[in-house]
DNA sequence: GATGAATGAGTGTTCATTCAT
DNA sequence: GATGAATGAACACTCATTCAT
């Protein structure tokens, strides 16, 4: 029923045809896909309903069936995207020739940051979690495109030994597994923390400070002793 | 469909009536939260169905509208349920006399082995955020019960001030989210962590090492620099 | 849920006993009459629900079904009280020696007025009506009472006969038709009529209006032309 | 449950086409239409059963739902549709340059007969005064198409007046009530008055002597005194 | 490529009624 | 007589999916 007007232009539509993606295959996919994530996002893979995301849609349920064989299918290429698009965000990142405890970090803020700018992306991950991961599983895409986040921690933890700062016996893998959880947490878990404790932390201030133990709380795990400088606690109120 | 095959004899037919076993309100009630607290922890809030929670149950469909009003209603009551049982387990913690720093490591330890002896716990509580914690809201039960947690880590955070050992400028609501954040994540994400990066973690041998490890993060950053001895990483290959 | 204080003292309460009814069976049938009698007027057979009957008794669910069978036989019940009150509130009407076309006069006005009085059965008539009157159909108790109706216009018609102020050729029943039609539909499609037209003749003017009609209109079918004096319409803006 | 086995070869399926009959979005919709309109007659709102409906179509329950939201809206649909049909039934009725008299007896007669011919509108009436018109009260259609009825009642009575021939301090709006409520009660009741006073009056001679007595109380409501003729009471048994 | 119409299997919910205590 | 617990059949309604045009 109630046709939505797009209230972005995601999807770059086609000069000359403004109400229609005629002829624009990829603009529909894409449109599709746009409107599938949040969707799925709010409501979870059976929560979400079909006829809702096609009425978001500037096209047709028939196009969804035509482009993504069905709701699975639908929802397995919105994962899919979701993950390119976040991995396509970390790309950009630059770490350059940093030291290593500077390059962490970096990283860490970045991943801080970059989760909580992508909330629909973090409320796929928990639905697929729920789903144990079994969409997840059968796309090959995914898996292939996450790794290059080991490395790159790889790269930094090897140097930081080799420069002799860092701790050995730390795998990159749990540091990024540590990285992530702090992270991931801070916006999955935001609505029952705020509902239970308030929300106090969810300002911008809570977040800060949220953000500035977290990196101090890897940076302390990977660092030698004698590297810690002891007042890390900058900015707060003392 | 699948008529109930019993998979134990749990609630042994009372001979000579053939119909009912024997009019038990409080266990047809634990019963059904019970099937449902798996039901919806394993597909959801939509996605769980009531025929099937039914067939699970050694009572009929009826009787679960009878005792919970409707779908919602169940949810919401095995929500407050896993709350409760989770939130009692954790009152058996004593922490007795110990010195900050032990009672500390000690509550953290708690923390990600219950949390990770609770799946279901942590999938209702994915689910909840997914929900935006709607159904939590409206549950005046859940939050009363949760602020021990936060009181505890207060009187631990505070005694560790006194005695000189710990830090200043931490609130105790922001350990507790640290804490919960790593021992919430360990369970929360491991189907999409193992997916892509195998799942090495979630051995014994990984969760030992994550364990000692969230314990080692959260301690540096409440230790005092000079309260930190180096070699914190036992146990692990060297 | 919400007992049910009885607005009205209908089935005296046995002294001594506050709360209930114990051992006053005739008092039990009379409270449950009364509350079915509402919930059936108000929502018709199919409409209304046991457990409401049930919940704004003061008794309980089992007694219904102990005194009436089932919700048919409640139903009956009903509808056979609801006539036997309406046709003993009639039986008060004393229409002594007055002149047959005083006596036809008083008797319509009553009816209409009983009618306006009782709206409870006339909804239950609308509704056995709807059910082709089965109901009634199999109950020989309202059968039986209703004729003295006819016997009573019959008396008045055949006195206005033999005095010749009435003119021959109508039949009792045909009058009683006419003047339960015009009493009848006053409360029957009140909603209806109202909701299209207004309802201003639902007004005490209105009412009066219509039912000065009413008289007006069954008598000049009855009398005799030259019996009619002009000025019957009284009371009205001229 | 009982597959409809389609009692007549309506809608002759299209021959390769075995599963949709033709794609008739107006016929489809008229035919849930019909089917509704005598179930909620024949049983009311709450006792008429959507499988039963549908099972009485010819297309699926599905549609009903698809065409009409649910079943309040299919209920007000029918109300909607009954009192379209009715009045556009009473549209043809034509009194050219009748006497004002003659109108009048012609358009009683007529609500007489066509109330007569339309008992399932009668019945739908009825359900509806039973839910206290608050469909109706929702139906802006309704409401709007019913003043016409009293336009032509006030022409005929304003023309009588100038004429000398009716009497002055009566509403048109009465008059439609009084022809409404002689021809109303006439189907509304028939069931309940049958079974206690005999059906002698649902008769073919029944009917007339009624009808002509009903054109004859209004006329005599309406007429000066002077205007009647005594003779009124043709072709009855004397 | 695009749209409204159509479908069947399922999904949550209700109701009158009966049983156990 | 009285009460809450229990039942099964039915009931309204929904959803992903496909067809006709």
């Amino acid at each position: 029923m109630e046709r939505l007007v797009m209230d972005s232009d995601r999807g770059k539509r086609v000069a000359g045809s403004p109400r229609h993606w005629k002829q624009d295959p990829a603009g529909v996919r894409a449109n599709i896909l746009a409107v599938a994530q949040s969707e799925f996002a709010a409501n979870g893979l059976s929560g979400a309903r079909i006829d809702e995301i096609a009425a978001k849609t500037e096209t047709s349920k028939r196009m969804i069936y035509y482009y993504f064989g069905d709701k699975d299918g639908l929802y397995r290429q919105v994962l899919e995207e979701a993950y390119r698009e976040v991995r396509a965000g970390e790309e950009a990142l630059d770490l350059g020739n940093l030291a290593p405890a500077e390059a962490l970090r970096k990283l860490i803020e970045f991943t801080f940051d970059h989760h909580s700018q992508h909330p629909d992306f973090i409320r796929l991950v928990m639905i697929e979690n729920v789903h144990n991961a079994s969409y997840l599983d059968r796309s090959p895409v995914i898996k292939a495109v996450n790794r290059t986040a080991i490395d790159r921690l790889e790269r930094i933890y090897r140097k930081g030994l080799e420069e002799g700062v860092f701790r050995p016996g730390i795998k990159p893998l749990e540091l990024h597994w540590h990285i992530s959880a702090l992270s991931f947490f801070n916006v999955s878990n935001r609505a029952t923390f705020s509902k239970i404790f308030g929300d106090s932390l969810t300002w911008r201030s809570g977040q800060k400070a949220l953000k500035e133990q977290v990196v101090e709380m890897v940076l302390r795990l990977v660092l030698k002793s004698e590297m810690m400088k002891e007042p890390q606690m900058r900015g707060r109120d003392r």
